[in-house]
RNA sequence: GGGAGCUUAGCUCAGUUGGUAGAGCAUCUGCCUUACAAGCAGAGGGUCACAGGUUCGAGUCCUGUAGCUCCCACCA
């Protein structure tokens, strides 16, 4: 029996820890039917949020549809704690500066965070009914994990798909590291242009330049002109001197010059931008460093050493002012690469970087991107458009403490590479040594590669690290490509770009074969939920489970449609509470009559026949639907079966339960064996959703009968194809009841006044035949029917 | 500048292959009905962004326009 009231907030928790001793959840690597998904770690950066719980409890849904469809379903659990967001993270809560400490310590208290967030993670995620196994989980900073990265690294290595080069790479000064192409973020920013001019060797004559960064001067290596600038076609050959640093940079035509910009002569310098960077190859310019790795500008910029970037900036156009070489300047607002973390404006410089070749499998990436299925389809679209537009290659090596390190020595005679011997993996190579001597000049010291590694060259490798917790194979192969990818849509040029441009290169397949986009949770004014910024008067997780029950919150979240945001509004809270107590009550009508009822095919009366086609019809756009990953509209299905079942259905039946010796056995039983039909296969369908009422619900009724251990491990009731005939019928019925309430309404009267006669004129033979249910749940006393238009004539 | 998506009821959104505009929320009216008042019944509410075109017929297909959102490019 049903409690009168559902008291989730212990169910809830009763239910979780059932599962999770039941081991409900469990993957079996033998089943003959799998469905992989490789779960997106959650970034271990500080509090988790209702943004989180949303795109997870999508997951969880699909997860939970493909368990019911059969099938065996590994949905590992991660954290992803390696890297710049946790480093980040432990800087900001512990106010460290990372020059102030050892590199040592400063991983300690990592570690030390992680040990902190990681249970209030997993609170948060176990206790929104989760289907993952939450006892083992992986982490992208283990020592298991790191063995793999490593072993990435040394294959890749091997293959001749990284090489260590020294160029151009984008850094960023206040993070002080490289970082990558798709971790820029650009900002419109206010800047000014400054036009200065250069003199000419041995001339008089001025050339007018314009730059925005004047703090560069001194690493100015040359100036451009276009080769059909007529104005300065004889100037094309002869030197340039800089002004201030009296520098001598020769003057080159150059095709690639905007004349419509500036003045329409450039100076190129080290490096101001990306042309800079792609001229000073181009023409093998020298490379001069104006920015130091601090951001802050060196012994060339002479007097202005020492000064950041922008502090140099305004000394340098003060001091071009007073010498006259300044002779206008404009304000202007131009986009600005930043580092998408700390928003600083990125610098580049040089360095000796480990890259990732990449630009060399644009054509398998943009294939790739073909390949994978899409959802929604047109995200397709930004990932090929990403690969297109592809100019770096990825350097992978980072500048910071805590990560995973290059298993690399150099050879302190030779600078040769010397490489970690795979079964030593993983290696520090600051606290180990090689095992031999330099295998090219026989040195026998070496100083380790203190860069480590950046942290999508480690997550990049997830569906490897996730499936070694079952083959304990390592960088393997053998459970990919995996059935599914979920990801954020900002995340498609990253994480997934990434994951496939690895298994690419190791593998030579594609990591998984779906792709689930999913959607941000915002905030009602419609900001994003941050882990970094806090969106002030939102509740937490933890708060709305306790308020509306974790099935509610499951319910808000999934009802979105495929790749959309979210936006979070207790409204929607309230509706799956109601609906958690809509089915609360509506099965506490129907079991009882099933108290001691076993199903057996019997003719079911015509009402009977009618709700079963709505099921199955249901059941057939509700399956299609999730085969498109598309849960918000099958959960509108479902609903929309639910209400007419409730509205009409039991409405019609109550009166054959509760009164056997008015309408017969035969009655009785027809609506006992549609109910507990219909009712079953309709919490099977919500139970994806709202996981713990539809277990608590089904152990009361239906476990025993069909001896299963959990509804989440049954399987979807199917019955059978739907054939059409019987639903139009019923739902003139449904009709023609509502015309008779809506008459009563009108009149004010309460629905259960008895109406002394009704006739019904034009009434198919279907409906004559439901003559006892009609007059029942609308107390007629007497209701014929006649021929003619169809019509609904009330006597009071 | 290149690409993608969106525009349907006051709000949030559905609308599969063209065939009389749908849901939830909100609003209004009535109803304590032996599951549920956190409920039930009923009602009002839309030139489907705009303009053309194809068609017997267009929210749906084609072309163009406008507005909003996102991705990419744009640092002299």
């Amino acid at each position: 029996m049903l409690e009168k009231r559902y008291d989730f907030s212990s169910r809830e928790e009763h239910w979780q820890e059932y599962w999770r001793e039941n081991e409900i959840y469990k993957f079996n690597p033998e089943a003959e039917e799998r469905y992989m998904i490789d779960t997106p770690p959650p970034t271990m950066s500080g509090n988790i949020h209702l943004g989180h719980i949303a795109s997870y409890t999508q997951l969880d849904v699909i997860a939970r549809h493909q368990r019911m469809l059969g099938k065996s379903v590994f949905f590992p659990f991660g954290y992803d704690n390696n890297g710049l967001p946790t480093e980040r993270y432990v800087q900001k809560n512990s106010k460290l500066k990372m020059n102030e400490i050892t590199r040592g310590q400063f991983i300690e208290k990592c570690y030390d965070a992680i040990d902190e967030l990681k249970p209030i993670y997993r609170e948060v995620f176990f206790r929104a009914g989760h289907s993952a196994d939450f006892d083992e989980t992986y982490s992208t900073i283990t020592p298991r994990t790191q063995e793999i990265s490593q072993r990435s690294f040394l294959d890749l290595y091997k293959k001749g798909e990284i090489e260590r080069r020294n160029s151009a790479s984008l850094w960023c000064p206040e993070c002080r590291t490289t970082i990558a192409q798709s971790e820029i973020d650009t900002a419109e920013l206010d800047s000014v242009m400054n036009y200065i001019t250069f003199g000419i060797k041995d001339s008089e004559e001025r050339l007018k330049i314009a730059t925005t960064r004047p703090e560069l001067l001194s690493a100015c290596v040359c100036v451009f002109v276009h080769p059909e600038d007529e104005a300065r076609a004889h100037l094309v050959g002869k030197t340039a001197i800089s002004p201030l640093y009296n520098a001598e940079v020769p003057i080159i035509a150059n095709p690639d010059v905007d004349r419509e910009k500036g003045t329409g002569a450039v100076m190129c310098c080290t490096f101001g931008d990306e042309a800079d960077a792609k001229w000073q190859k181009e023409y093998n310019l020298p490379i001069l460093e104006a920015i130091a790795y601090n951001g802050k500008m060196t012994a060339l910029a002479g007097e202005f050493e020492g000064l950041k970037v922008i502090e140099a900036r305004k000394a340098i156009i003060e001091k071009l002012r007073e010498t006259g070489i300044l002779y206008d300047q404009t304000p202007l607002t131009h986009p600005v690469a930043t580092h998408e973390r700390c928003g600083t404006a990125i610098e580049l410089l040089t360095k000796p970087q480990w890259f990732i070749k990449l630009l060399d499998h644009k054509d398998e990436l943009y294939q790739a991107g073909l390949d994978c299925k899409w959802y929604p389809e047109h995200m397709q679209k930004r990932f090929l458009n990403w690969v297109d537009g592809l100019k770096w290659d990825w350097c992978i090596s980072r500048q910071r403490f805590y990560g995973i390190p290059f298993p690399v020595w150099y050879c302190e005679d030779c600078g040769e590479v010397i490489l970690a011997d795979e079964s030593d993996l993983p290696v520090d190579p600051s606290a180990t040594q090689p095992k031999c001597a330099c295998p090219k000049c026989g040195g026998t010291k070496f100083k380790p590669e203190n860069d480590v590694m950046d942290t999508w060259a480690t997550s990049s490798l997830t569906p490897q690290i996730c499936t070694d917790m079952l083959t304990k194979k390592g960088l393997d192969d053998t459970y990919t490509p995996m059935n599914l990818r979920p990801c954020a849509h900002d995340n498609i040029r990253v994480w997934n770009f990434y994951t496939i441009a690895k298994s690419l290169l190791h593998f030579g397949k594609l990591p998984w074969k779906d792709v689930v986009i999913h959607g941000w949770g915002l905030s009602a004014t419609g900001t994003k939920l941050s882990k970094s910024k806090s969106n002030g008067g939102t509740l937490g997780p933890v708060d709305t489970y306790k308020k509306y029950s974790a099935d509610a919150t499951r319910y808000w979240t999934s009802n979105a449609s495929l790749g959309k945001d979210i936006y979070i509004t207790e409204e929607e809270f309230k509706n799956g509470f109601k609906l958690m107590q809509k089915l609360w009550n509506a099965s506490r009508f129907v079991l009882p009559f099933l108290e001691g009822y076993t199903p057996r095919e019997i003719e079911l009366l015509p009402m009977d026949c009618w709700i079963i086609g709505c099921y199955k019809q249901t059941f057939e756009r509700f399956m299609s639907y999730m085969e498109k990953y598309e849960m918000g509209l099958a959960l509108n299905e479902l609903e929309q079966l639910f209400w007419n079942f409730c509205d009409n259905y039991i409405e019609i039946a109550k009166n054959r339960l509760y009164k056997p010796e008015v309408y017969g056995e035969h009655a009785k039983e027809s609506a006992q064996y549609t109910s507990h039909t219909v009712l079953r296969g309709m919490l099977k369908l919500f139970s994806i959703y709202m996981p713990h009422i539809a277990e608590e619900i089904y152990q009361d009724a239906f476990a025993e009968f069909e001896a299963c251990k959990s509804i989440h491990i049954s399987k979807y009731l199917d019955l059978g194809k739907y054939t059409g005939n019987d639903v139009s019928a019923g739902n003139e019925v449904c009709e023609i009841v509502s015309k008779i309430r809506g008459y009563k309404s009108q009149k004010g009267l309460s629905l259960k006044e008895e109406l002394k006669k009704v006739t019904i004129t034009g009434a198919p033979q279907f409906v004559k035949d439901c003559v006892d249910d009609i007059r029942a749940v609308c107390n007629i006393v007497n209701l014929e029917f006649a021929d003619g238009e169809k019509d609904v004539i009330i006597e009071e």
